[in-house]
DNA sequence: TAACTATATAGACGACTATCAATATGGATG
DNA sequence: CATCCATATTGATAGTCGTCTATATAGTTA
């Protein structure tokens, strides 16, 4: 969990309904949650509590979705004030992505 | 796993070190199986035998391993005489990093 | 500084996963 | 048809995962 995540570990953090959902909609964030007063959706992030919300788990089950798909590499939290704020990683997807189409050969 | 599986059971069944390696051989199994007698490597698959002394697992857990790939459509199996040789389903696989590729936006 | 708010951590628990040894099944062959 | 061979199934077990409640932490604000 402290060097570079392969793309078995990338690929387990896809692997679960809800992480999925959370990431997709992080990466149309103004199309899923309402303007942050602290933080914007796209440039910060989506702060911890909205998730919450609307995917209806508890507060900590999201906060460990979170951390998972952060140790995966596919998004970065950042604090603002006493918010955290995720947001995909473009990068890491595209790459993680290009890495598994290599790996298979397609 | 009787109707067609989500992107994220695919995920899952591609979310495992061990599945991971067997799926990357099947890709390209001549440079990783000796030739067959009952079965040509790349037009028919390799048969459960092979992979199982490669991976220095137990039988039982090579197919159900094989079970998995099977479910989420990653490869078929085809029984010749009294061996099955399993067969990795390109299309199917192309396919699902094209669903992957779409669902993250990339 | 006291109260409030947002997130993280701890601990528990049931469900699922990966694995194995033992055994069953079902073709193939002498 | 008796035996052998390759694979599948069963049943057990240890470990991981997803979830929750309760609590801690740390930043904000009145």
């Amino acid at each position: 969990m402290d060097d570079a995540p392969s793309t078995v570990d990338v690929l387990r953090a896809l692997g679960n309904e809800n992480r999925m959902q959370i990431l997709r909609w992080l990466l149309s964030p103004t199309d899923h949650f309402p303007p942050q007063r602290d933080g914007d959706l796209v440039e910060d992030g989506v702060c911890v509590g909205f998730i919450t919300d609307k995917i209806g788990l508890s507060q900590p089950t999201v906060t460990s979705h979170m951390k998972v798909l952060a140790g995966a590499g596919l998004v970065t939290g950042r604090q603002i004030k006493n918010w955290v704020f995720y947001k995909p990683d473009r990068v890491r997807i595209a790459d993680t992505l290009a890495r598994l189409k290599d790996d298979l050969k397609v």
